[in-house]
DNA sequence: TAAGTGTACTAACAATGATAGTACACTTAG
DNA sequence: CTAAGTGTACTATCATTGTTAGTACACTTA
């Protein structure tokens, strides 16, 4: 489920964290699903439970997941989390857009670029 | 003309050889303009010349300039440069796009995000 | 009660970024 | 030719950060 890449220059604990939010948010955890325990997932993935305990601390922080002590973490609800990602990607779109432009590519170069990008994703 | 942002958690090196790329790319600085040297930019930010040595070696090595031993650094002609930029980008610009569609926004609703931005560049 | 949960803390280690200092070869202006 | 300015290379040191290791404690639940 959680694949670290040891040749990526991210901290571990961050990538965990990515990788989870990724899922939550695309909507492969429920809400109020458990996560795996800090040992268990730590053993499973063969690092120390202090770094999946910082990942999950992070998540937290962020609002993906809840803690419940004595008995685990657990997935937020994700419709705010969701309308905050949808915003933050579009907004990541929008500077590139500036940028690329200010390379001299015009804008109907872009447009028909994003256009063959849309009817990919839509099929 | 090069700026450092301490709370930045990018190294040093690493923000100087950007604003450098995208000085170079925006064609602020010509081809065959003279960088400054090592050891003087090094005394204009109040850093080490070995942090600089460090960014300029970086951008050497992917084309942006090229050393004259004795001489110094100067600018390398930036076509190719330009287009691997621009081809670059615009992956950026369609991998966020298949991202955020499968967060469940629509392709209109890119589209149309999409041409408001490109007008605003255009102006 | 015991096992499993989160949490907190200290200690140690490795990798990396940055600094300091030195040295050397090269080019160019004088 | 000489001196000043250039890039380059190297070692040593320090601070920060990520990671591991180990321990301990409070909580929940079967």
């Amino acid at each position: 489920m959680i694949i670290i890449d040891y040749k990526d220059t991210r901290p571990i604990y961050e990538q965990v964290a990515e990788k989870f939010k990724a899922l939550i948010l695309k909507g492969a955890m429920q809400a109020d699903e458990q996560m795996p325990s800090v040992r268990s997932l730590a053993m499973e993935l063969s690092i120390n439970p202090n770094t999946i305990q910082k990942a999950y601390t992070e998540l937290e922080r962020e609002g993906f997941i809840y803690t419940v002590k004595g008995r685990g973490n657990f997935i937020s609800g994700t419709e705010k989390l969701l309308e905050e990602k949808k915003k933050c990607c579009l907004d990541e779109i929008l500077i590139l857009i500036k940028e690329i432009m200010e390379y001299g590519v015009t804008g109907e170069e872009i447009l028909s670029a994003v256009q063959q990008a849309v009817c990919a994703g839509a099929k």
